[in-house]
DNA sequence: GAAATAGTGTCTGTGAGACATTATGGG
DNA sequence: CCCATAATGTCTCACAGACACTATTTC
């Protein structure tokens, strides 16, 4: 296959394309997954799609995301550009990197995507594993800190699934009573007042989000060591 | 003037060039400071310049920070992607926004160049205010906890002069014990043994970085509230 | 009532912030 | 000698981590 190129209206050689390639992270059975796509050659890779002219890369990250997950209304960040020479043998096409967080009863509706673990060693097209990598650590140092989590918790929640969660993402386990003490003492959180019973044992108290929005709590200390 | 456009060897629109924009930081009189070019029409804008084909976006980064300021080896960090469009009246050009750190001593080899407040309100070119608030921003938040002023203190430098460098950096103040203390627990800096007199008053040992490639310290608590 | 899960109360170690005190130089 | 700055020591408050204990539900 030749590469693509391009040369622009004033005589440069440049950009055959700008990409998006999306980390798709959920939390499902305590383990962190991201979305992957296998291409017509077997390959694994990230979802992704070419920006258009005129269009956000975000949007064009959401406009993918939708296609492979049918979610319309999904957090989705800015990890960083993937530019380096070469990334990718079909020519010139830098690729600015996207995370974007599920709930995890999302359904892969394209039939190529699965779930792979997001710590896996699995082999991935292109330069995605280290973008896929990026994504990880974006998530880990950012979920202390910001309501990022409510991307993959639903809309009311119990503090046991938020500690699943956390302690997925984290790779950490936390202690149940001060979990809970702490994750209220961000402001992040708010009680709905409603509770839900879950099989046996005393029914817990829903909590949600206070903004769905991107937003940081106040200035806490550093979670680094847990039980 | 008609926008640049690009077209690819596929038939579909192309970026009409991948640029890079740097906000070069340092601190001087207390007073964090960004450099600025002045372009021909007058206004205002960051430092930067077109990707080469074949060329890491990082390594224009250095290259036009070469040309500015003489510098060869300088903190220099991605802040991450500006692709609106819309945002360059030349055309489809998405930019990726650089940060780099220099000492205080630095020169604008370029005589268009001149050092303007970062917290300033000055008006800039294009988005580059958007950007130079990103840089300001990450500036802030990494500061703690990574050995990121590396960049703007010299190889030797005293509590003093890392704490006024803070200071500026954070907006805040710091008590000077309390600054010592932490910031000889994160790790990140060790003393040479040597001494330096500066004017009245006793003698400060001199610290260096520990390393002069990006390092986080220990996990340490939030800074978020200062004298 | 037993088991399971949720939630409360409390103790402790650590470290940030503040500040008093001592040390050591220059004018 | 006085002043200025550096360095040390120490007190206190807040909070993370741990864990004992109570509460409320299902089986």
């Amino acid at each position: 296959m030749t590469p693509w190129t391009a040369v622009n209206s004033e005589g440069y050689e440049a950009p055959a394309a700008l990409a998006v390639d999306t980390v798709v992270l959920t939390v499902r059975d305590g383990e962190l997954l991201a979305l992957a796509v296998r291409r017509d050659d077997g390959a694994l890779a990230l979802p992704g799609g070419f920006v258009g002219a005129g269009e956000r890369p975000e949007a064009t990250a959401r406009r993918k995301l939708r296609e492979k997950t049918g979610l319309r209304r999904s957090y989705v960040e800015e990890l960083g550009a993937f530019a380096d020479p070469g990334r990718d043998p079909r020519g010139w096409i830098p690729s600015i990197a996207h995370m974007a967080l599920v709930p995890p009863d999302t359904v892969a509706a394209d039939p190529n995507a699965l779930w792979i673990r997001a710590r896996g060693r699995r082999r991935l097209a292109y330069d995605h594993r280290a973008i896929l990598r990026a994504a990880v650590a974006r998530m880990e140092g950012k979920l202390w800190w910001s309501n990022i989590a409510v991307g993959i918790l639903p809309g009311a929640f119990t503090m046991s699934e938020a500690r699943r969660v956390y302690e997925a993402v984290a790779g950490l386990r936390y202690d149940g009573a001060t979990f809970a003490r702490d994750l209220k003492g961000t402001g992040l959180v708010v009680a709905t007042g409603a509770r839900r019973s879950e099989g046996r044992g005393r029914p817990a108290s829903l909590y949600r989000f206070a903004l769905r929005t991107p937003a940081w709590g106040a200035g806490h200390r550093k979670r680094v060591s847990a039980t």
